[in-house]
RNA sequence: GCGGGUGUAGCUUAGUGGUAAAGCUCCAGCCUUCCAAGCUGGCUAUGCGGGUUCGAUUCCCGCCACCCGCUCCA
């Protein structure tokens, strides 16, 4: 897919992304490290607002459930290090100490010093690899947790793991949670955080990292309604990427076969994006997974913990299930900036019109120049309104922006700047994303008005600086 | 993990077995009454490590990173 100046959209991204401080690559002075991103001032920033969005749809201004009631999500940071009985009761160390081998055919995956006394899944009657169909790849060994060790010393008993997902740290505190929040069966518990998976392949710029953010909700049910929660939280979700901005075209849901669902899972549907490196195909952003009641019948086998939950009212003792929306956020991330960026032309003159869409093998044309712009939504700019004084040596207009900068940064993220020409800041703002440009001149001396410029139509009013607060304030608010 | 390609300043590009050049960006100053204007000055680069050589950014080897395919992807 190509962008600019022959370069393609994902590097021309990647570029400005480093440009204007919101992502870095790890440990960039000692060379990088493979699968490892920094996030810059703009880029933590861009980060927060997507998290806090999710968490107050999650968790602080939750949904109407089918009841018209609003549904009971709870909030959770568990620790990046659990026991490491917590990921061999989830599945997650099984499989990974010794070689396996994966049958590329039936997706069936065994132990390769095992493998004659396996059965080929498709044919009961023959072992393993024996299938003319069966397609088998060389053992491997599946590291795909990070290791360390707590304490001192480093031997098989202090062996840990950093977490590859954050979900089994709600499942460990659900009694916990059941016992001290005063929930009620249906419910969920939502945390966002680090996770870490010792990818094999890192590659598509932050797609696909070995050190991630996630953010993750479980949602417990009766098993009798989990695949109506399931269709609930399958809607919700998509309401929620569309709310970011991102285009109607560029989202779709794509379930997953029978023979693709992970072991813990009876279904799972993916919300999947339109990237600009798998373009025309799709590729994976967030997975709504139906996970049973696996996950708590194994912590209580491991743990001898009893998980089940008394439904007084009814008089019923059950193990609930759970329906998990598990998202990136560094995806999210990623699919906020790939919407939000576009290469424009502009017209020269004052009323030539709107900025156009780039043609991405063309010139500007003639009356036209070219601009790059970041079209975030206001709640989820990084910066939401930059002051400048029209001109900084004249002192009367730098004291009455720095004063507008000073009262407006009491509510935002707000950016002042006095230097070079006005175009020159304005178009440093839009490579940012910042919604609005505030311009104090001879006039807001007279009568204290500025002009506000609009980053999408780079059009101009004139406002009252009393004003500033609420308009800005309701675009922030969509 | 396999194969191919690429590494010179923040970006885009020069160039050379012997002092690394320019434009844009950025910073400072002057100027400037609304969309990357002008003038002056300034910061900043040969990915890392080894080898050959009097001398390596240039030639050779290894590593690292990035890109493109495949592979993989709880």
């Amino acid at each position: 897919m190509k962008a600019t100046n022959g370069k393609t959209f994902m590097e021309a991204l990647s570029a400005l992304c480093k440009r204007r401080g919101f992502i870095f690559q790890a440990s960039e002075i000692y060379g990088g490290l493979n699968g490892f991103w920094d996030y810059g001032p703009l880029g933590i920033q861009l980060k927060n607002n997507i998290r806090d969005d999710w968490w107050r749809r999650m968790v602080t201004c939750t949904p109407a459930g089918p009841d018209g009631e609003p549904v009971q999500i709870v909030g959770l940071d568990s620790a990046i290090i659990q026991n490491p009985k917590t990921w061999q009761a989830s599945g997650h160390v099984a499989g990974f100490n010794d070689p396996m081998v994966d049958c590329r055919a039936c997706k069936a995956r065994f132990r390769a010093d095992q493998i004659d006394q396996y059965e080929c899944p498709r044919k009961p009657s023959k072992k393993a690899g024996e299938h003319t169909e069966c397609d088998l790849t060389e053992p491997r060994s599946f590291n795909l947790m990070f290791e360390t060790y707590v304490g001192a010393i480093k031997n098989d008993e202090s062996r840990a793991y950093l977490r590859p997902e954050t979900a089994q740290g709600i499942f460990l505190n659900f009694r916990n949670v059941v016992d001290t929040m005063r929930v009620k069966v249906p419910f969920g518990i939502a945390q966002v955080g680090k996770a870490f998976r010792n990818e094999v392949t890192p590659r598509n710029y932050i797609f696909r990292s070995r050190e991630f953010e996630q953010m993750e909700m479980e949602w417990f049910c009766h098993p009798d309604e989990a695949d109506q929660w399931f269709r609930f939280g399958k809607e919700q979700r998509m309401a929620w990427w569309r709310g970011l901005g991102v285009r109607e075209a560029s989202l779709r849901f794509r379930d997953h076969e029978q023979d693709e669902l992970a072991h813990y899972s009876n279904a799972c549907v993916d919300v999947e994006y339109l990237y600009p490196f798998t373009a025309p195909d799709f590729g994976e952003l967030e997975g709504i997974a139906h996970r049973g009641c696996f996950d708590l019948t194994q912590h209580q086998e491991h743990s001898g913990t009893k998980m089940e939950y008394f439904d007084q009212e009814k008089n019923l003792r059950f193990l609930p299930n759970v329906i998990e929306p598990a998202s990136g956020l560094t995806r999210a991330v990623l699919v906020v900036l790939c919407e939000a960026y576009r290469v424009e032309w502009v017209p020269t003159s004052d009323d030539g019109g709107d900025p156009v869409e780039a043609d991405p093998n063309g010139k500007a044309p003639e009356g036209y120049e070219e601009r790059t712009v970041m079209r975030f939504l206001p709640k989820l700019a990084p910066v939401k309104a930059a002051v400048f004084p029209l001109l900084k040596n004249k002192p009367e207009l730098v004291a009455k922006a720095q004063e507008i900068y000073n009262s407006l940064r009491e509510h935002w993220p707000v950016f002042y700047d006095q230097t070079g020409a006005i175009g020159r800041r304005y178009r440093r703002q839009d490579e940012i994303g910042t919604p609005f440009g505030i311009t104090v001149d001879f006039d807001t001396l007279a009568d204290d008005t500025v002009t506000l410029r609009d980053r999408d139509t780079m059009k101009q009013q004139r406002v009252k600086i009393a004003e500033l607060s609420s308009i800005i304030g309701n675009a922030v608010r969509g």
